[in-house]
DNA sequence: ATGTCTGATTTGAACGTTCATATGAGAGGA
DNA sequence: TCCTCTCATATGAACGTTCAAATCAGACAT
């Protein structure tokens, strides 16, 4: 039963069998440029046959770098609606898994005294820097991460400190006004927007979206507007109002997909179907935009991580500008005023 | 700009700040009671003082152990519908964060080849051992792991082998039982099933339990179930069927949120209300089912993992048998005959 | 006074790498 | 032939811990 551990092979494994120094070993697998031709291909063999990969931790304690980087992930659980950092995170690990990184993800016990836990990760070298996500104003982790000269890079603009760089966002406001062109086209005259209370950066900033929309295509007035939290119930009791009063041709965007969820169920409450009757559109491509048939904008996970561990991996030469991506708006039902047929 | 890395405390340091040797400040850390209660004090005082905590790889080195536990992610990305396999890892990093250990995400490059990615992790000395999840028959991976002595503990049974014990899972048959039962004190006569296709062993456990409930109860009959896979479209078009069956006054339990998410669709289409005129009951408590107001059978996560975690973190003494938890039946209006109001 | 035991603390060594430096073997020029 | 240079490879030391063993200081018994 208690098996001992199997011994893994370490360098002086290979360098034995290879009959060469440890340092050689060495050489191959990290500065292979170093080692004469045939020497490299005995080498190689060796660690090949032997399965043997550099101790992460052995490496780490030598180099005083860990080779991964932190991502905090919101105490509060998995409780929250529709949030798209689980996706975050998830793809994330893909991307690190080809970067020969990791990703540690590490919980704060208060979400609201976040530093405490990022102290922590450093104090034991477990991380060499961090992801940031959530970033919000008055965030106090940027400030404290630059003065400590600590490698950062935020999904999301750091929002108090336009000198700062490090960071990929989603232009929010450009894509609600895509979605309002959009809605524009599929025909319908009047367009209000539920957002979250303000305050919150990224609301704002889809909030803004809409307003300048409206505004350029003359659908829509600065008094058409609601705020719900991230959340169904609340969401639905905003957006009664606000179906009222763009009535059948009229369109809603939202901020997010779970208050569009909430459109979507007071449009049903009065009667309404959505898309034929009124419009509407979501944020995030989460599973309730899809189960609800909503039209939505979709973030480019993929390709917000791969720049985000790009400006973590080249951390010598900071990029020059915040990189600022563009939302996809994947079309269903809820804008579309004729039928689309559910199935195949 | 380039500040030099901040040169954090080692043992070195307190151990010189505390007057008294580096193993002293290694026993106040790991082993108090060896340390005279004075000394205790002065170097605990230095320790908090100078924030010193021991470098991660530094131990991980010594001891030969990471301190850290594997859990693959699934390399198809974040596409996928209704898992709940991402609220399961962020509820494992924080179970994690409160047992001084960690979780370390990794992809395998092929999810069907994915004993090549443990192989490395191993290797690398990242981690102690795994988390697995997904179990399922011809599961390469625990034998694997097994013959090797490594530790391992599953979210999900261990199909194959009925000798191992390191695994928690819900009962799904007898949650799918719970639900019938529910449906009929709610007033649905007919009760169908929508699954996933034979040869899943989670969805044939829960096949089972429809097919025991509706037996027992008298309510539904072996020809009133369908058939798709994890997908909105496909879950539509099998639900038609099945709603024409029991028509206005029954109901339809299925293998997960995104298959009732279909049904629900498929009862729009036919005219009919969700609840009102047709019981849906969906599994998994997903974000679909909250924003659907589907009733749904909702996984215990915060146990699972701790549950997870404390076979792993005490490995010696491995359980007498899995450990079976129960499903709790989350009301919502999906399977109410009366109208529940959403809002407050 | 001497020896023995116990508990507190210290010292030496090792975990597996990589960095910095040293050594060795040829090649080429004087 | 000898010196210099270059390229390939080897050696010593160090990263920060913890384990095992050694030392030290009292307490107590003889």
């Amino acid at each position: 039963m208690s098996t001992r551990q199997s011994h893994r092979a370490t360098i002086l494994d290979v360098a034995r069998a290879a009959e060469v120094s440890r340092q050689t070993v060495s050489n191959v697998v990290n500065s292979p440029h170093k080692v004469a031709p045939d020497t490299l291909v005995r080498v190689q063999a060796e660690i090949d046959r032997l399965g043997f990969r550099p101790s992460r931790a052995a490496r780490t304690l030598k180099q005083e770098r860990a080779g991964a980087w932190g991502l905090e992930i919101d105490a509060r659980g998995a409780g929250r609606l529709g949030s798209v950092l689980d996706a975050f995170l998830v793809e994330l690990t893909l991307t690190s898994s080809r970067n020969d990184t990791h990703i540690l993800p590490f919980a704060a016990p208060d979400y609201r005294e976040p530093i405490a836990a990022y102290e922590e990760v450093l104090a034991s070298r477990l991380a060499d820097g961090f992801i940031l996500t959530d970033t919000r104003h008055d965030d106090p982790r940027p400030q404290w991460l630059r003065d400590r000269g600590i490698p950062f890079a935020a999904f999301g603009r750091v929002w108090d400190d336009p000198t700062e760089t490090a960071w990929v966002d989603v232009d929010g406001a450009a894509g609600v006004e895509t979605a309002v062109s959009h809605l524009v086209d599929e025909g319908y005259q009047r367009v209000a927007f539920l957002g979250w209370p303000t305050g919150s950066p990224v609301g704002d900033d889809r909030r803004a979206g809409w307003a300048r929309a409206v505004d350029r295509l003359g659908v829509g007035d600065e008094a058409w507007q609601g705020v719900a939290v991230q959340e169904l119930d609340a969401a639905t009791l905003a957006a009664r109002p606000l179906v009222d009063i763009v009535g059948p041709g009229g369109a809603i965007v939202c901020a997010s997909d779970a208050l569009a969820a909430g459109v979507w169920r007071a449009v049903h409450e009065r009667g309404l179907r959505p898309g034929l009757d009124v419009g509407i559109v979501g944020f995030d491509d989460t599973d309730a935009a899809r189960v609800l048939g909503l039209t939505t904008l979709r973030q480019p996970l993929t390709e917000i991580t791969e720049r985000v561990l790009a400006i973590l991996l080249n951390a010598q030469t900071p990029p020059a500008a915040g990189t600022v991506l563009h939302p996809e708006l994947v079309r269903r039902s809820s804008s579309s005023r004729t039928v689309i047929p559910p199935a195949r």
